[in-house]
This record gives C-alpha cells, sequence and structure tokens, in this order.
DNA sequence: CTGAACTTTCAGAAGTTTCTGAACGAACTA
DNA sequence: TAGTTCGTTCAGAAACTTCTGAAAGTTCAG
C-alpha cells in the first residue's frame, strides 16, 4: 500500500471520527456520522462492503447504518448500470439534512414537552394552595418556553432554508470538485 | 393526603418528566432535569430526604444528582441556622446555566473537533492523488463549519446575555394564554 | 434450476450508562 | 463515649444501546 493511501485514511478516520462526535452530540449513533463522512469524502459511491472495509465494522452494522443513513434522507443509494452490488452517496444539502431531523425528530419532542406542561397547568389551576399557586406561575413561564421553541422551529421549517446568513458561508458554498447527480 | 396535595404531586410529576426529556436531550440525565425542577416548582429549599421521597430516587442516586447539579451550578445549597439537614434550592437565572453549559462543555468538544479536521487537513496536503485533492477541499469545508461553531459560541459568551430580545419573552414575565398557530 | 454475489435480519454478546443500597464517615447531642 | 441523623461513596445490579456474525433472503448469470 502505498504512502499517499495510508495518508488519505488516517486523515478519513480522523474526519469520519470527529464528524462522529458531532453527529452523537445530536442524539445519532457516532457509526452514522462516520459512515457518511467516508461517503463524503470519497465524493464518488462506494459499496457497502468498501465501508465495511474502511470503517472495520461488521455488515450487520453496515446494513442497518445505512438504511438508518437513507431513512434520514442523508445518503442515498445510488445504482449502477451493469454492477451487482449497490453504491451509496452522501447527500451534501445541509438544509435538506437538518430541517429533516428538525420536522421528524426536534418538533416532535418539543410538542410532546409542550403538551405535557399545559396539561399540568391545567392541574395547577385547581389546586387552591400557596404551593400550587406559586407552582403554578412557574410552570407557566416553563410552558411559554416550549412555545416559544415551538414557534422558532416552525418558522425555521416554514422558511425554508437555513438562514445563516450573515456568517457568509452557506451562500457560497466552496463546490468541491463534485460531479453534478441527476 | 388531601386531594390538592395529591394534584400538585401529579402535576410536579408530570412537569419534572417534561423537563427531564428537554435536558436528556442536551446530554445530561433526565434526573438532574427533574431534580431541578421540582426545586424550581417548590419554591422554597428542600431538603434531600424530601426531594429522594417526591421523586422515589434511592438516596445515593440523589446525593450524586445533587452534586452534579451543584457542579453545574443549576442548584445551590442553602444553609438554615439551627437545621442540621442541608437544603437545595434552584438556580433560575437562565442565562447563568446555558451559558456555564456552554462555555464548559459545548466549547469543548467543538474544539476537540476543530483541531482534529485541522490536523486531518494537514495531513491531507501531502496526499498528492485525485483522492487527496478532493477531500482536503471537502475536509476544509467541514474545518470553516467548526471554525464558524466555535466563533458564535464565543461570541455567545462574549455578550454576557441570551440574546432571545425579538421573541420579547425573556424581558418581562410571561402573560398566561399565548400563542397561535396555524 | 443452481450457485455465486451480495444484502438483510436477528438473537445473543459486548459495551455503556445509571441506579441501588449497604457501608462508611462526619457532625452533632446527650 | 454512645447514639442519632444525614450525607457520600462505591461495588454490583439493572437497564439500555450497539455490535457481531451466522443464517436466511434476494438477485441474477449461466
Amino acid at each position: 500500500m502505498t504512502s499517499a493511501a495510508n495518508l488519505y485514511q488516517e486523515a478519513e478516520l480522523l474526519i469520519a471520527d470527529a464528524v462522529g462526535d458531532v453527529i452523537e452530540h445530536w442524539g445519532f449513533r457516532k457509526a452514522l456520522g462516520r459512515v457518511w463522512t467516508v461517503l463524503y469524502l470519497a465524493g464518488d459511491p462506494l459499496s457497502a462492503s468498501e465501508l465495511t472495509e474502511r470503517l472495520s465494522m461488521s455488515s450487520g452494522a453496515m446494513s442497518m447504518t445505512l438504511k438508518e443513513l437513507q431513512e434520514w434522507a442523508v445518503v442515498r443509494r445510488v445504482w449502477r448500470p451493469g454492477e451487482r452490488r449497490e453504491f451509496f452517496e452522501a447527500e451534501t444539502d445541509l438544509w435538506k439534512m437538518i430541517s429533516k431531523v428538525v420536522a421528524e425528530r426536534e418538533r416532535f419532542w418539543v410538542r410532546s414537552v409542550r403538551e405535557r406542561l399545559e396539561q399540568a397547568c391545567g392541574i395547577l389551576k385547581s389546586v387552591p394552595t400557596e404551593q400550587g399557586r406559586g407552582a403554578l406561575t412557574k410552570a407557566k413561564l416553563l410552558l411559554s418556553f416550549a412555545q416559544l421553541a415551538e414557534g422558532v422551529i416552525d418558522r425555521f421549517l416554514a422558511s425554508r432554508r437555513a438562514d445563516f446568513s450573515g456568517f457568509g458561508l452557506l451562500e457560497k458554498t466552496p463546490r468541491a470538485a463534485v460531479p453534478e447527480k441527476r
């Protein structure tokens, strides 16, 4: 194996693991971040076995990881005429990825929290003690935060784009040497 | 036990668990959120045994949970003259709580991610292949996101306050019924 | 139809996190 | 000093998450 390939692999694992950490902080498994990263860095679609080898994972874990990545629309399955195997490539549209997660996961639990707080406020209204009144005031404050969060999420999703303007980054994405896909 | 006390307890647990979920999404244990909530709703300082009873936790878990909450400066120990036991009360300053977490936890791992990406970019620079050049471009993009995040965090902390203006919430006490959603 | 190539599934293994509860320790009282 | 009350620690238990690898499934060429 050449030195260049060794170095590439070293860098690849370093980046994959760093992204894995980021993704883990977002409540996903590290493996999801690592696999996405290898595909992203590769540019070209890779096969499952290629990924299995590069990341030293079992075929079972890879299969489940790819399934989950596809459910989140973060990785796409690519068919190559003449090839028996399936290939995978990374979605690079950040807005697509983030909005999907926000819409399907964040939105859901924020609503669940808000609903429970509302229910609790309803109960507290019928508690005539000093304790009950004090708690109701605070519960309402918590509730207003939940409502605020829900509103921010909805407006964020309605905006149909990540508003990172002002940071001047996303607009002029240095489109890598990635061949356009259909 | 009176009905009012029963109802209070029901609402308390409902809220505690909802906040526990929120806190869990922030990477802490549910128990931290639950204990903080009971203290917050109570208003007055409570003893460890009181908390243990209300949340049906073991004394050991409560001890560890209170220790952690104090490390995050989210709960304060209160001494009551004449009382042998220690009492605890909830910190209610949101900015204090959030900035502490951001400064001591988020800041740290974002930096770690950024450093690893930098190292990887350094390695990729010496990989003269096609593959290496393509990956370098993308790694640099990831790096710029990490740097962006680091900058946002630092500016956030430097601002010394949560800038929630525009949501018109934190400034004044909440008005009861709020929202309107379409 | 048969066999090769490849993927998916899933039961159990391994790893990780969190909790329990008994033991210990500290602070105070009688 | 002995006893009481709390608080803390920690080894093991329990709960939960993730991974492994073999078996079953699918697809396709010959």
